[in-house]
DNA sequence: TAGTGGTCTAGACCACGAC
DNA sequence: TCGTGGTCTAGACCACTAT
């Protein structure tokens, strides 16, 4: 079939940009069936009164999600549905978005304290300054999910539980003109403690899944360090992970 | 300083990926410092005798990889020096390659079995096919760390201890042809049973790291599937995760 | 040999951010 | 206002794959 592909020029989105959102779309809908040819990149180009060049960067973008690969002398295929599915590593944003969105997720500690030795190093900053601590229980089916502990440099942003509630960790760091650029993150398991198991419902002892993350911004400035527990029998890291080329 | 940055124009090796290992290896020996600007594109690619597509292809790359910021009106930077250590999620290199490379890492079971339910469903084969099952101990200090099972469907490779054990799985794959794409993981962690104690000396109840990953070529096969549980007091994963922009 | 993607050029204009 | 990166063009030649 012919796809109906097409582009806007008057639209302040890039040409690029357009014509990616459109091929992942007919991925999606299955307009473009797993291992089917894309269709050399210069007549792509003819008929849609491109450049090569820009329709070699939607390509490109899609490639570097992982939906075409790219073969020379063969040309561009949809990658096959099983490989395609999802997502980068959920946690991040899963977490620091988290309240709002998920009515599950309620704030039970919200103050600023000073920083123990581990968030000042986590975080840049002296032993003792001033840092916001959150902690927050993620329910699901109204049982103990996760333990969420977050802290953050005082002064980088507002953070009243409401807004917290309201918008999520995510959106407060953006509307602050944060950009974040990377995250370090580091997953274990451990034996609960007691007040561990208290908290999630679970006996002393028993396994826990654990996540330590530092977040930087765009400037190298850490702007969040988060240590959490999970409920293993509730909760695991699921995530995709593309091979370098 | 000026860096002397240079490209061969008769080496094979792209003009963009010369100039981006130029950059990064400035970057890593401190001939670029975070923060510092990298001076605009147009004038980098008249000092180069580049032009300015290829140049940004170069800086593009960098930044790809979370060693470069830009902005507009502002220029390009060197990411500050904690944000960008390491490394993509390391366990699948690190589990496929294995053999040796870590001389404490054993071949306990290379065998064909019919495979299970799971097995089967993971790889896209059906039940009851033969598979190749591959089990291994990974040891650090004489003490065990993890417990690797990894199964592929047969036929796809040779698989002799020998050469497993010389080369490690990662390479096999290379060198059979099969060009790895992605994988799905799940990280997750529960309670050791009694056989799975006894073979990372721990103690039945107590808690294990566990992960899951089917791994897939570029033409959307399934190529492997790993079971693999870890001591968490002796293994967790690290990693580092670039935000999307 | 024919067809594909991979690389590269030498320009152009625009949008955003800093000042 | 000025400088930066962001986007785009219309070509070119090369390298690899398949047949």
């Amino acid at each position: 079939m012919s796809l109906a592909l097409g582009v806007d020029r008057s639209s302040p989105v890039p040409l690029y940009y357009q014509l990616a959102q459109q091929l992942e779309a007919a991925i999606e809908r299955g307009a473009l069936t797993p291992g089917s040819l894309l269709g050399n990149e210069i007549e792509l180009a003819a008929r849609l009164g491109l450049s090569r060049p820009t329709v070699r960067q939607a390509i490109q973008s899609l490639v570097d999600k992982g939906l075409l690969v790219r073969r020379r002398g063969v040309g561009t295929q949809v990658v096959h549905s099983q490989v395609r599915r999802p997502l980068e590593l959920s946690s991040l944003y899963d977490d620091l978005e988290a309240a709002g969105q998920r009515p599950s997720s309620s704030v039970l500690v919200n103050t600023v304290v000073p920083a123990s030795a581990e968030a000042a190093a986590a975080l840049g900053v002296a032993e003792g300054d001033e840092v916001h601590r959150v902690e927050r229980l993620r329910l699901t089916h109204g049982e103990p999910m996760a333990y969420l502990v977050n802290q953050l440099p005082a002064g980088l942003l507002d953070l009243d539980t409401g807004r917290l509630e309201a918008t999520g960790l995510y959106r407060l760091l953006r509307s602050a003109g944060i950009t974040l650029h990377s995250a370090r993150q580091s997953i274990g398991a451990r034996a609960a403690s007691a007040p561990e198991a208290e908290r999630l419902g679970e006996s002393e002892g028993s396994p826990l899944l654990t996540m330590e993350r530092v977040t930087f911004d765009d400037t190298g400035r850490a702007v969040e360090f988060g240590t959490h527990t999970y409920r293993p029998s509730r909760y695991s890291f699921e995530f995709q992970l593309l091979v370098r080329s």
